[in-house]
DNA sequence: GTCTATACACTGATAGAC
DNA sequence: GTCTATCAGTGTATAGAC
């Protein structure tokens, strides 16, 4: 509810209005993938008659690019608290912590980012080559230079990379699977606590941060 | 080839025809999801014209469904090395190395099996419910057993759990990322084995394995 | 900027000759 | 058991009145 009854001029029109088409649509695309979803479905979801997604995003691929590429930029956020940490076990600690976080408050999102990439990436593959790419190469080198300084074990930096994700994102892409195994019902506040104290005990052991 | 040109009898050829259907079934759900699958491309893939599907599995449900059933029965499996050992390091070792295999050779059946628990698992939701939760309960028993014994940490088993699927089943499900990161090319032997030995160096050295 | 009606393409599934 | 032709339903996208 506005504060005010000012009449929105269009900017904002279409600013709140792309806001809720994307919403939805990133809903929508986690839960049927892109060939699953359809227009009609994500137009119900947003309140919305079906013309107008196709007023606002010119083609169903245009809107899902959006939602992918919003999915990206949270991503990258979560990768600051790596670089500012004084070693191995604050940084790849905050880092987990930041990548639960976000599997708690993002699901839809990352299980939109699998499915794009299980299909071979078609929308995103620029993405993988140069920003993704340049991201991982950056965060080996803190992760070499943490090894050189005797801070950590000598492990390989791109598998422990990827195991920091497989292990963060599992909870947000499979957490069909995992609320299934607690009886139906999601996690609590509890359990995620003790999920995220798991991971980061068994992970910042295994690679004998110090 | 056959060495013999006996003809086959309708038993073989239904045998014969249903193996090469879930083959190509198999690459092109992974592929393309359920929704963007066609029964037009697999039947393109198997080499059959698109009637001859439909005469074989009535529907294009059906035919995922025997799908997902085939992959789930390649996990099960590999569990097997898990309550043969006789302690943890050999036990989750073996276990994380049989996984890691069927990642390797059998990466189209992950993704199948991924992209349905994300979309909420509308066709095998009963087997979380019952083949699943059971085996989990069981292999947890197997953890808190070696844990009573003192032979590795007082980690939570069901996280641990989580972790060596997600993991393991990282490699298979996010492979063509894995690929572009790769420089476009497919892990070689030698970056399969140093993937397999860091799994399994973090974890086991995490849990206090011993 | 909104929304109804509709064009056009494609998909799953089936009928029926061989 | 194989395969061509085809139907009915659905999906994306657009035209055009408001």
């Amino acid at each position: 509810m506005t504060s005010h009854a000012r009449p929105l001029s269009r900017k904002e029109i279409r600013q709140e209005n792309e806001r809720v088409i994307l919403e939805a649509a990133e809903k929508v695309f986690a839960e049927a993938g892109f060939g699953g979803a359809t227009m009609q479905l994500i137009a119900d979801v947003a309140g919305l008659p079906k013309a107008n997604l196709h007023y606002y995003f010119p083609t169903k691929e245009a809107l899902y690019r959006r939602v992918v590429q919003n999915i990206f930029s949270v991503w990258l956020e979560a990768a600051d608290v790596f670089d500012q940490a004084s070693g191995p076990a604050e940084g790849i600690g905050a880092y987990i912590d930041a990548k639960m976080e976000i599997s708690r408050r993002h699901p839809a999102g990352s299980k939109v980012w699998a499915s794009e990439v299980m299909h071979r990436a078609p929308v995103i593959q620029d993405y993988l080559e140069t920003t993704l790419s340049e991201w991982t190469e950056g965060r080996m080198r803190v992760i070499r230079r943490w090894i050189d300084e005797g801070r950590m074990d000598a492990i390989d930096a791109r598998h422990l990379l990827y195991m920091l994700w497989a292990t963060t994102q599992h909870y947000a892409d499979f957490s069909h699977q995992i609320e299934t195994l607690n009886g139906g019902r999601p996690l609590s506040d509890a359990q995620w606590a003790a999920a995220k104290e798991s991971v980061k005990s068994i992970i910042l052991k295994g690679i004998g941060a110090r």
